[in-house]
DNA sequence: TATCAACTGTTGACATATAGACAATCCTGT
DNA sequence: ACAGGATTGTCTATATGTCAACAGTTGATA
């Protein structure tokens, strides 16, 4: 017996409020991060030249952020131009630039990362550690069948 | 004593995996529109307008959307330039459109939305119905927490 | 060595989102 | 009746994302 599908189904609606709450939650990392005039996606890039403090090719922040590389270069040029990132040049490659955080980006992060666990831990206030651990393992699941079902549409 | 607060804690990790989750589905719904060249804005558009046979003003649709009213300007022209909706002049309120579906825009969604469902349903395939409703109500707490957050930082 | 495919960052056209300002319109209270 | 505040859709500027095309650079292979 298949799962009736239509909206009343219990799996499209967990969907629905997927979608719905992880957009609620990133308005309101926007509205967090907002104090500091970044965006989520600025913010990222901050995080992850954080834990790679050698600096990252814009390539490698486009494949780990899952976007465009497009996109890293008004991304990169809006941080560089508040100086909390620099481009330096790669000796051994001159495509690419090797991005890093100045001492300022590095100080603004320090500031930031404290206040944005707490805001995060607040989220799941509701839930034990033990059922994190099982949305997340939820999640990654779903993630997967939804890449999944992508590739096959190709 | 209190939970520590970085980014090995299991709800910070949990709340990065709603991220990116929601993420991966928003770009797999992306490709799956994008064989009937619909963005996942249009097809919600066009998703509500058939729940509101009746048409629903500009102002309407962004409520239900959780987005700005200027948003819709953009969206409903290139879905009416498309012939899939109407605006239609509201006799009661000189300022305001009821957008209606065309016919078109009713025939393109019946093709949608069974399959719609069907590639809905498939992203939870591990999950039971019962685990499914027990998520929804997880995630809508996470999205009262983050709502409730959001506000008290204006 | 010469060539050619793959990769790098940039650019342009576009879709989608925000915010703020605006004119037209509506509604409410006096 | 009318003044003033709220609402409606639109416009602009800006940020963020897609994709395709591009030139310059790299590296592997004939």
């Amino acid at each position: 017996m298949e799962a009736k599908m239509d909206d009343s189904n219990p799996r499209y609606q967990a969907l629905i409020e997927l979608l719905q709450t992880a957009d609620t939650v990133w308005n309101a990392s926007r509205v967090f991060f907002g104090r500091w005039d970044l965006g989520p996606s600025q913010f990222n890039v901050l995080n992850l030249l954080h834990l790679n403090p050698a600096g990252l090719s814009q390539t490698d922040l486009s494949r780990q952020l899952i976007m465009h590389r497009s996109n890293l270069t008004g991304l990169v040029d809006r941080l560089e131009k508040r100086g909390l990132v620099q481009r330096q040049e790669v000796a051994t490659d001159r495509r690419a630039y090797s991005v890093v955080l100045t001492t300022a980006g590095a100080t603004l992060l320090r500031d930031i990362l404290p206040r944005y666990y707490e805001e995060a831990n607040g989220v799941w206030d509701h839930l034990s550690a033990r059922r994190a651990s099982e949305l997340i393992s939820d999640l990654q699941q779903a993630a997967q069948n939804a890449q999944r079902t992508a590739r096959s549409e190709c």
